[in-house]
DNA sequence: CGGTGCTTTGACATCGCTCAACGACGGTGG
DNA sequence: CCACCGTCGTTGAGCGATGTCAAAGCACCG
């Protein structure tokens, strides 16, 4: 399942189209963002805590990471981002970093350049606006994040990420079916849960034992969305796509 | 220790000043900021999940909480607000409530209209960066509270929201000594960290015991500030304040 | 064919939850 | 003024969900 997107900016675009409504002026900025692409192993940082940044990326394939590191080498995964996600908007207005932020798999990254992106904004104002707002959606990730920490167990809490990043990746048109990529090891799982890795291979094996959801090899398969969502508590409001669809029981083929 | 601001906009001049460094234009331009003022009773919704807005509001005096309801009439609180805190600066770009939004104390609120808002950063562009700053460490607090959820124990978790309430408070000049409001009920604060109340009222008796902190009659006085920002992992990089100060083990009387 | 890293499983420990009761306190009405 | 009541805080006993530790299985790869 390659990303399929044709230059970088296209897939920025197509991003920001299924959070807000692109117009064709704002569409054309957005294609002429000066950027520089790099290829980066994967479990590499990109920036580190502490460090201030002049620039921002949007991830152009493979999944990156945000995540605090706490003493005695304990970890704590905060978010996924997958191709078309900019998951450092905030350095444009934080000075410096308070967590880290890492490739997860071997990834391409376009980088854009603060200067570049205040160019764009004080030509298209607009743009403000959507960024703006695609940060203010991110936030909207971590609220659900602090629900599933704070009052679901650990099975509703695996349900409810399992939903989220599904969802995610089909508005990307990364999904095929009902099945995504999911490449995080377990023990990455369970950083970004709360929970350990063994506890969180049980609660695997419970999902497949309950035929909701099988993950194997990096791949997704959910077999019963309605019940998964279910055992998740799952709305999907939060994720404010402008794209509705959540997946029927018999859902249809992403194009 | 009432709330010391002359006019609501003051308010709001000075808490984005502990936070940005504010130019006497902004400055200007914010105290010019239309608004209406409401007194609010406690435990008193202010906006609900699947409300869409056209104000944000700016909390004058009391405390605001954030919070997502569950099924079971279960509930988790997603952050505090206190005086100078715009907690529904994410309407502007986000068109449904994703949450709820309420007093938990005897409120005073200020409004003012998306519209307002706009026009105002059409003068003032200078304001766009500023206001979204804000949401970007709403957004960092929320991170926070991800790693605090997701990786301490009770006992550090609660260390922890302390230690972040104390130094926000110290920020807007609400502290005396190391001593300052906590209104919020145990079941209130339980419903934030993740724990029972039950759970929660043990570990502060462990707090109290250790002589870190005592919470009684909703002030909150921290005895140990060293100790308990040991056992809460406390790094206050991520409140993002201009002023670094944390409090000497001799601090400093606020003025 | 022997690492090396990830997953899976078992046995046991522990943290935090549940249920239940009681105490402290303030408001209200007689 | 006092009896009553509701709310909040406090405590105990037992239980359940999740963590810890340790080992074995398994796939990939040199």
């Amino acid at each position: 399942m390659p990303t399929p997107y044709s230059t970088p900016m296209e897939l920025l675009a197509r991003k920001l189209d299924s959070c807000a409504r692109l117009s064709d002026a704002d569409r054309a900025a957005i294609l002429g963002l000066a950027h520089t692409v790099r290829v980066l192993p994967a479990r590499h940082d990109i920036v580190r805590f502490g460090e201030r940044s002049n620039q921002s990326c949007l991830v152009l394939q493979g999944w990156v990471s945000r995540y605090a590191a706490l003493s005695e080498g304990e970890r704590q995964i905060l978010s996924f981002y997958i191709a078309g996600d900019m998951p450092d908007l905030q350095s444009l207005h934080l000075d410096r970093m308070d967590h880290h932020l890492a490739t997860l798999t071997t990834c391409t990254i376009a980088f854009v350049t603060h200067d570049e992106l205040h160019r764009v904004f004080r030509q298209h104002p607009n743009l403000i606006g959507i960024l703006w707002r695609d940060t203010l959606i991110d936030a909207a990730h971590y609220r659900e994040r602090i629900t599933s920490l704070g009052r679901r167990q650990a099975l509703g809490r695996v349900a409810h990420l399992f939903c989220e990043l599904y969802l995610r990746q089909r508005a990307m048109g990364l999904t095929s079916g009902l099945s995504c990529p999911l490449p995080p090891k377990q023990s990455e799982l369970a950083d970004a849960l709360g929970l350990t890795s063994v506890h969180l291979n049980r609660v695997l094996r419970t999902l497949r034992t309950r035929r909701l959801v099988t993950l194997n090899g990096g791949l997704l398969t959910i077999e019963d969305w309605d019940e998964l969502a279910a055992v998740a508590e799952f709305d999907p409001t939060f994720l404010h796509q402008t794209v509705e669809g959540v997946p029927a029981s018999e859902p249809a083929e992403t194009v």
